[in-house]
DNA sequence: ATGAAAGCGCTAACAT
DNA sequence: ATGTTAGCGCTTTCAT
């Protein structure tokens, strides 16, 4: 039924290790003759030969896949993020397992455990679950598993996250030029972690009144937020959201209250997802540079699956920056 | 450094068959006495024991993880059956590798051989590209290889997919009790290859003028064909579009040319994706049933594992309905 | 230029 | 109730 390398190699009357040594050396020269490797490389083709890819996980062992734990790969930035990674890594000959975790702590250690069990080489996780006192920390150290942290700050392990400050600073002034007076804060935690002091100090920094409207994950209720934010006579005149996604539903908010973006509230994103610039209006966002979180993070896994070592306490910080469209 | 069943064997004098035993038989009874059986759970806790997944996969002939294959999981609607079947295969006990494949013959083909290649144990596609004529057909076949297609219409291999009939009728009555006079379809291939005739079946059966606007995949070229659209003197007064995220991008080309949606022209989209009910206006579509079409087919899978058999010419038909919102 | 043999970590049929 | 033994399919020294 299934093929092995016993079967080429008696089906030609060498042993597999000869097989094995021809189909293992991808074009490059080796110590078998040229007539034996052609009838070889004949056989496997006739056979349909398949190497088993948990022999050779076995032997090897690695199996050349990195775990992906994300919060939701239905939110149209992790989508994006997701997609670009899957991309990335099949180009690095690397498959991806994904996990996504709903944003729960221990879902989030649930699912590192899965992909270990699964026999991953590596993880990258957008998630700070991993704290110094967990099981899954020691795991890490005592093996030196390569582990990326993503978008988030996680003790000494490899950390690849991004500084809101220019985009932050960007999109403050833009808000004052446009005769902005103040400006709100609209989103949810640990998502704004790294977001809401960037946002603070921009405000600081420009002179504009800040003010914090916390709201949920829940479309449904980050709607809400967007109507009771309409009908409060306090409310800024602009407001600086925690995601697109989020300022997209928030504009709905507004609308339905009868509010015009940007004439009555203006709205700044951050994500710049793809069909940010479709929308009605446009949106002003806050563009990441997702590439390099992603070619970064497989880099530093592969190298540490290389090297068998940690790379304790290395940060990547990116930048990021304002795009200006119709909601501002 | 890592830690096997023979090492937690040797740790309290017993063999590795006893310890395989032990840990294998999750809670049930065994032959093995109860004072054997805690000093190796205990033990294995101890040692932080891991199976080896390679090893485990070798010797049992499978990994429990199956391929999907889909076109691109950064559009909405694939991101969330992708989410949704990430979920329900972990249910299973199973794990998802995808692949992703700009919709490409070629590289859908590939995916199969990767994933393949990869030890899966079964596959699901959205996608056609496995021709009767193909290697990979003949594959299937002569391995029994679990194979589900998705959505799309593939010789005698098991079929998931869709009646977009009822919906269409739904949506088509609607707009003529909107008061519409003629209704255009909006849409790419092979996306329309199901719905288009549904849409002009329903036309007919309610005398409304059907037209057809095809357009791109690209978003860019949907906005360029709803300004389009929005243009030409002769265009309907409705559209029903061949997925959400085309509508929401073909509404904001209509806004861009000044018209109102639904007022000037009514937009119906497919899918209901997730982020439709938050749009400006709040999109009108036709429904599709997701959690059926990812467990019907996960099912299928495991049934077809077990039995080592595929189930030829089995399909799955699932209705559609109509939902009704602001853009109509 | 090729082969023999050991072993990766685990499972399972067959002893004892 | 526990152990022996033989693989699963492959890679990799170490011979020849």
């Amino acid at each position: 039924m299934v093929v092995t390398l016993d079967d080429i190699a008696s089906h030609i009357g060498v042993t597999k290790t000869t097989v094995s040594l021809v189909l293992n050396s991808r074009g490059g020269k080796t110590r078998i003759s040229q007539t034996t490797t052609d009838r070889i490389r004949q056989a496997a083709k006739d056979l349909d030969y398949r190497p088993s890819f948990s022999a050779q996980a076995l032997t090897k062992g690695k199996t050349s896949s990195f775990g992906f734990i994300c919060g939701a790969i239905d939110s149209p930035f992790l989508a994006e993020m997701t997609a670009l990674a899957l991309r990335e890594a099949k180009q690095r000959n690397h498959h991806l397992l994904l996990a996504a975790t709903q944003w729960e702590t221990k879902s989030e250690l649930e699912a590192f455990e899965l992909l270990l069990a699964r026999g991953v080489d590596g993880i990258m996780m957008f998630s700070s679950a991993i704290t110094p006192d967990s099981d899954q920390y020691r795991y890490i150290h005592s093996h030196q598993f390569p582990t990326v942290i993503m978008d988030q700050i996680s003790g000494d392990l490899p950390m690849i996250f991004e500084d809101f400050l220019p985009g932050m600073m960007q999109a403050v002034e833009h808000l004052k030029d446009r005769g902005c007076r103040s400006v709100g804060y609209v989103g949810h935690w640990p998502a704004s972690r790294l977001k809401f002091p960037c946002f603070e100090q921009a405000c600081k920094h420009h002179n504009l009144k800040a003010s914090s409207w916390p709201c949920e994950v829940d479309p449904d209720l980050i709607l809400e937020s967007g109507r009771a934010f309409a009908r409060n006579p306090d409310r800024p005149d602009a407001v600086i959201v925690v995601s697109d996604m989020a300022a997209i539903i928030f504009m709905q908010g507004l609308t339905e209250e009868g509010l015009r973006v940007p004439e009555d509230v203006a709205v700044i994103g951050s994500d710049d997802i793809r069909m940010a610039r479709f929308m009605n209006p446009p949106l002003t966002t806050i563009i990441r540079d997702r590439t390099t979180m992603v070619t970064q993070a497989l880099d530093w896994l592969i190298q540490m699956t290389d090297q068998k070592k940690l790379l304790l306490g290395k940060e990547c910080c990116l930048p990021t920056k304002l795009v200006i469209r119709k909601s501002t």
